[in-house]
DNA sequence: TGAAATAGTCAATTTATTTGACAATCAAGA
DNA sequence: TCTTGATTGTCAAATAAATTGACTATTTCA
């Protein structure tokens, strides 16, 4: 029994993160396109998918912190976005510093041909390896978030 | 019994997969900073983890798949890491079109501090979650990837 | 009230990536 | 051989994405 140990254990894990997230951006990349959703800048599949989630409004800093870009630079993606007829910027009640943002209709289309694709993948994986793998990956995959808060909580600008 | 779903039930795969990566991302910079390989542009960590691998030499257009950018990034990005020192440019004699890359000196250094921050992520997993569950998120995201290449096998420019 | 901190904008620059046009090399058939 | 077509990569110009630095408005709190 020689055991030849699988390719993918001698890949580096970040390597076999970033091309598995690929996956799901071509999927999702391809299924909003054929829906004419194709005017989605880079970090826009984040932001649309993000905000679906939470049924309503996610406030600026957030992005700011999740995407681990310059606040300049998600004013900027907010802004193409909102250019775009995707998002609604207001600004939140309680402290009209902040802004929220939110859904628009078409943003809200747009999600759910995203959010479509995203299980189609998702379906996909389970049907490869079980729901039980796919829930050990998930609490894998959450140990390594928790661990880069611990890594630095600094960096907070 | 509630049995409250945790955080990362409700959390996208593809934003998992996102943050998880960057927890290495992190990790990696921030060593290679303190070691003064600060010059690395954005894919730089890719391509010098990657060579570090396969002991030898690349060819081009396995970046460029790869990394799915144009050839024309592909080769800017080279540039730049043969520019800073990281890189050597060499034609296969073969066929004398082909590039193939290789690390230099400060390459090779570089890979190695990088190659030891990305251990310590791994071995902080591994602690928490156990070599087994580590083994299968690998098959997880193998499979992941696989899904990719029969999702579009095309778009080979 | 009046600093100091927070949230975001504006303008300019740098970095990353793409598109389009091209040059060199190789492969294969008349 | 030649010639045609495909492959591999470069050059140059344009666009997109992100950063830096300086600034405004708002809130907090002593």
């Amino acid at each position: 029994m020689t055991e030849p140990k699988p390719w993918f254990d001698e890949i580096p894990i970040p390597a076999l993160l970033r091309h598995a997230r690929n996956t799901y951006g071509i999927a999702m990349r391809q299924a909003l396109e054929s829906a004419d959703y194709d005017d989605l800048p880079k970090n826009g599949l984040y932001v649309i998918g993000g905000l679906a989630l939470g049924a309503g409004d996610v406030p600026l800093g957030q992005l700011i912190k999740e995407l681990r870009i310059s606040k300049q630079a998600a004013g900027q993606l907010v802004d193409t976005l909102v250019t775009r007829g995707y998002l609604q910027r207001t600004v939140d009640p309680e402290d009209r510093r902040k802004l929220t943002i939110t859904l628009t209709e078409r943003g809200r289309a747009a999600a759910s041909v995203q959010a479509a694709a995203r299980e189609q993948v998702d379906a996909a994986l389970v049907a490869r390896v079980g729901e039980d793998d796919v829930a050990s990956m998930r609490r894998a995959l959450a140990v390594l978030i928790d661990i880069s808060r611990e890594w630095l909580d600094r960096d907070d600008d």
